[in-house]
DNA sequence: CGCTGAGTTGAAAAGATTCAAATTCAGTGG
DNA sequence: CCACTGAATTTGAATCTTTTCAACTCAGCG
């Protein structure tokens, strides 16, 4: 693939690593455990972009958005950590990503060095950090043709979607979701607007297939409908 | 993050590497260098979404499209591969991108088990992969924000600066580029409609910035011009 | 009880898509 | 070698979507 390879000024990857499964990263965990704890408050960051990457983290609770920031004072979300979620990993010396809390969040702390000496002594975690971070480069390429190339009510359907999914698969409500971010959050994420993004909130309520009643708390009432917007990628349901 | 822990159906990646930089991959290119060759022509596939991953492949010579088709026909393009690309890689057992030659193209072609072999045998070549990997989805997300929060000249300004480069990185000239990909597969790549991409480089061309002699060839007359629209909204942290 | 920040909503403007037509290009067969 | 055919590209005009700018509501908090 061309991008990458040429990119001059490419962008430093933080790599996200998802929170290891039942039968992965077994190593990790263990390490992990035994790491410290850190709490951060609102708004503060676990690391800002371009710092040295002398940890990674594992989120204990609370939520992180994960950004880039433009030139002109715009940012772009890359993604959000949530509790179970590993961030901070990548094979460069520097995050060119910052996280920051979007609600008290308590993460583990693994220094780099140790998780370095963990990998030497087992080789086979290098080969779960890979497929790790080949998950993670399909998830980006999933989000980005669900954003690259289709509408607001389609993108923020998709949003949805992959929330209920994570509560699916954590034993939690897939039909109630909590979004501890702001509707200017979910648009750096989806390349909207706010007004765009609360626009098509509305618009979801008003179809019935949504229910706002605080507007950081959303019921799913018609799951199919937002699902079809999700995967059929040109049939209007209206 | 979030998104790739919630995925059900979340694409398969094919993982694609860049090509082993001077110091990099010399495993990679030692055992390329015996493997078989493979011609394929314009049209063809060096592998279909889906289809079990037998071997990853280098790109001798020619130019493919990787691509996921959407359900109704429409494709996102994730990416190109060139000569010197790897391509096929990733933790899966089945790629769900497609590689589609755009011209008569050649391919080293090396088994996956030799490559895991390869990787087994020499432990440091893990590390290399995650490296490359972590590049790649460093890559992926460069390219989304690139496209999901910027007009349709700042993307088509992003595509001509990374192929500029590339040519730069190879010894070739900058400011010459030869597009192997229609202006529909540049669409899909950005996110546009093949119109959008036609009448942006029309724009670009009457702005002075590029020259079209043949639609296929363009030259960069102002590539200061060009980089200020790329990096109007992006500041690099470097 | 007024502030402040988040969220919602409206209206005008900008930008991209869609549909359609014209033009260029490449490859084929005469 | 040239005309023909189909594909790729360009361009135009109408339409649709999203953004932008602005006003307004609401909840939390000093």
């Amino acid at each position: 693939m061309f991008s990458q390879s040429l990119a001059p000024n490419t962008t430093q990857p933080a790599v996200y690593l998802r929170a290891p499964g039942a039968d992965r990263g077994e190593e990790l965990d263990h390490g992990l455990a035994r790491a410290s704890l850190r709490k951060i408050a609102v708004g503060e960051h676990a690391f800002l972009e371009g710092a040295p990457r002398s940890y990674i983290f594992k989120v204990e609770s609370g939520a992180l958005a994960l950004y880039r920031s433009l030139g002109d004072g715009r940012r772009q979300v890359l993604g959000f950590g949530f509790d179970g979620d590993l961030i901070g990993l990548g094979a460069r010396k520097c995050h060119l990503v910052g996280a920051q809390a979007l609600k008290p969040t308590t993460l583990r702390c693994l220094p780099v060095p140790q998780l370095k000496q963990m990998i030497n002594a087992n080789p086979g975690l290098a080969a779960r950090l890979y497929e790790a971070i080949s998950e993670e480069l399909a998830d980006a390429q999933d989000r980005f043709f669900n954003v690259s190339q289709r509408r607001a009510i389609e993108r923020v359907a998709f949003f949805l979607q992959k929330l209920s999914h994570r509560n699916e698969a954590r034993g939690a409500d897939p039909r109630v979701i909590l979004l501890p971010m702001s509707r200017a959050d979910i648009g750096d994420y989806l390349g909207l607007t706010l007004e765009t993004v609360s626009r098509t909130l509305s618009e979801l309520r008003a179809k019935g297939y949504i229910c706002l009643k605080e507007s950081r708390v959303v019921q799913l009432r018609n799951l199919n409908a937002l699902n079809e917007l999700v995967d059929s990628a040109s049939d209007d349901v209206e």
